[in-house]
DNA sequence: TACATATTATAGCAAGGGCTATATTTTGAA
DNA sequence: TTCAAAATATAGCCCTTGCTATAATATGTA
């Protein structure tokens, strides 16, 4: 049984339930970015290297990951399955409509951190580097922040 | 063979060659911190849990995080054998000094970003939704810049 | 055109996080 | 003290990301 409704333990008050289902929410939420970001980097990856080379190609994406070449096929299939993504066999791979709204969000959301970090005073190098981790898990809302604060300034 | 040495395709300035570099680094490392992410909201949240009732039972965790509760059992089995929590069967968790340590500094970090992003102007129950991700891709450079930020305001 | 080399695909393994169903143990209330 | 209910453990499943080794295909150059 749900231990939310035990009734034999501590009884929290009605606002630190209402805190708890926030952070439960919050949690869940958290999970499902987590599995986003790997599409994010990808896509955001994809369209950079069709901007600058036409298009992205297996080993180029491996390479820039960090990881090997089959761990890259078999996301990039998976991304196919989820319509974000074309591609033939040996082939290069270009995106959908869908996917390149994604890599446009990513990269967007990528820049404005980027910008707002150096802007709090943080080197390049390393605002670069936090960048790729926060932009997965920035809100519409606090992206908004930040781009006022740039404006501000 | 590594697309890095190959000669036949476009030929990247040296200063493209040290930010794909870098971007790489940044890749793999955020792999690494997505990882950790989970242990960091498991050690936080049972540290939490011993401070308001003296202990951190399996339903508990399962309950907060949203999650089933053998998909707690496993994970809890892991820190165990990474040695940042102690248990015993069908007993309460604990903390080893070591996950103490990792759920002190999650905890710091998360206060920091919600503070942040409050004094950015974004609702709090947002900035608390938000940093519940942002904490795990702040380094310690960062989390310097938001603290200072909050210092001059 | 032929073939060496680069690129991609495939097979198969490991580990992790998620789940449900079910067995086992603890515990509080009668 | 007993026993039903709550909590925990275990088994077994799925899916994903990572890897290495190897097969298949494409491609540029001789
Ligand atoms: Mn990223
Ligand atoms: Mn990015
Ligand atoms: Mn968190
Ligand atoms: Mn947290």
């Amino acid at each position: 049984m749900n231990r939310t409704q035990n009734k034999v333990q501590q009884i929290p008050e009605s606002d630190d339930i209402q805190k708890m289902d926030t952070q439960t929410e919050a949690f869940r939420h958290n999970r499902e970015l987590r599995k986003l970001a790997l599409n994010d980097d990808y896509l955001e990856l994809i369209a950079d290297l069709i901007a600058k080379t036409g298009e992205a190609r297996t080993v180029d994406i491996a390479c820039r990951l960090g990881v090997a070449q089959p761990t890259v096929t078999k996301v990039i299939a998976r991304l196919k399955r989820e319509g974000m993504v074309i591609s033939e066999p040996y082939r290069a791979i270009y995106l959908t409509d869908a996917g390149r709204l994604i890599a446009e969000k990513a990269k967007h959301r990528h820049q404005i951190i980027v910008s707002f970090l150096m802007a709090m005073g943080v080197d390049p190098a390393i605002a670069e580097h936090d960048a790729e981790g926060i932009e997965h898990h920035v809100s519409t809302e606090t992206l908004q922040a930040f781009m006022a604060f740039l404006d501000r300034i």
